[in-house]
DNA sequence: TGAACATATGAACACATATTCATGTATAAT
DNA sequence: ATTATACATGAATATGTGTTCATATGTTCA
């Protein structure tokens, strides 16, 4: 293992071999912000609670934001995020507008996020 | 399908029945908040990188820092979220400090997140 | 047509968060 | 002991984000 040292933008450098195969491994760039940006829409509570209530059913948004407590306004915002997200998708009767879910890999990510809480709080 | 509507909290309500029954099967809000704070730690494009150059090798701060040409104070910090999260874990080697991941299921998240995202964008 | 209603949306505000800067701590080397 | 090094950390700052408020849009019903 080399111990090389050296200053790169100011930053000290010790195992320059290491750092140079890391790099070539990375994913590119847009991949991983796009990725980030993906679990960022599961780190909020609210959509993670309007998640789980689709689990069960579809809904339209004022029930949502009863089940929530929260304003209609608060919910239809978060939707869209979710919208956008493409975690959910719609359908209008009339003036109302039912949500459900609109990808499979949801519930297994929720899964695989309460098996590694569940194993870390003990 | 019930038709009642009622105000509550100035919201009005559809399907009484429906939110009832969805209420019930909620997770409690603890859990859900837990959930929510750990999907948080993956929505950075700093920690996402982080945690990619460690599943190749352990890697001490001043390395990952020249790998992600950021400063060692901003890696320093994003590494006590992701020590607080029990994503990684470290070990001393004399003033140098290595770094490598604590949990197995970070790769199958990140997995279901690429998979959602290859379908959608697609 | 007009009133009531369900939802969407832009702007404002409050709060959270990521990075920088300065400095502290611990270890190693001379 | 003193100096240099690798990392940690508190405070400050800038930017991002969630909710509220007011209002717009589109649909139903009288």
């Amino acid at each position: 293992m080399s111990t090389k040292h050296g200053p790169c933008c100011d930053i000290t450098v010790i195992h320059e071999d290491v750092v140079e195969r890391v790099r070539r491994s990375m994913p590119i760039e847009e991949d991983l912000f796009t990725l980030a940006e993906f679990f960022k829409v599961f780190g909020d509570t609210t959509r993670i609670r309007i998640l789980y209530a689709l689990f069960q059913t579809e809904m339209c948004v004022c029930d949502i934001a009863h089940l929530l407590n929260m304003s209609q306004s608060a919910i239809s915002h978060q939707l869209r995020v979710l919208k956008q997200a493409k975690l959910v998708k719609f359908r209008k009767e009339g003036r109302v507008v039912y949500y459900s879910l609109d990808d499979d890999h949801i519930k297994a990510i929720f899964d695989q996020g309460y098996q590694h809480i569940q194993e870390r709080d003990n």
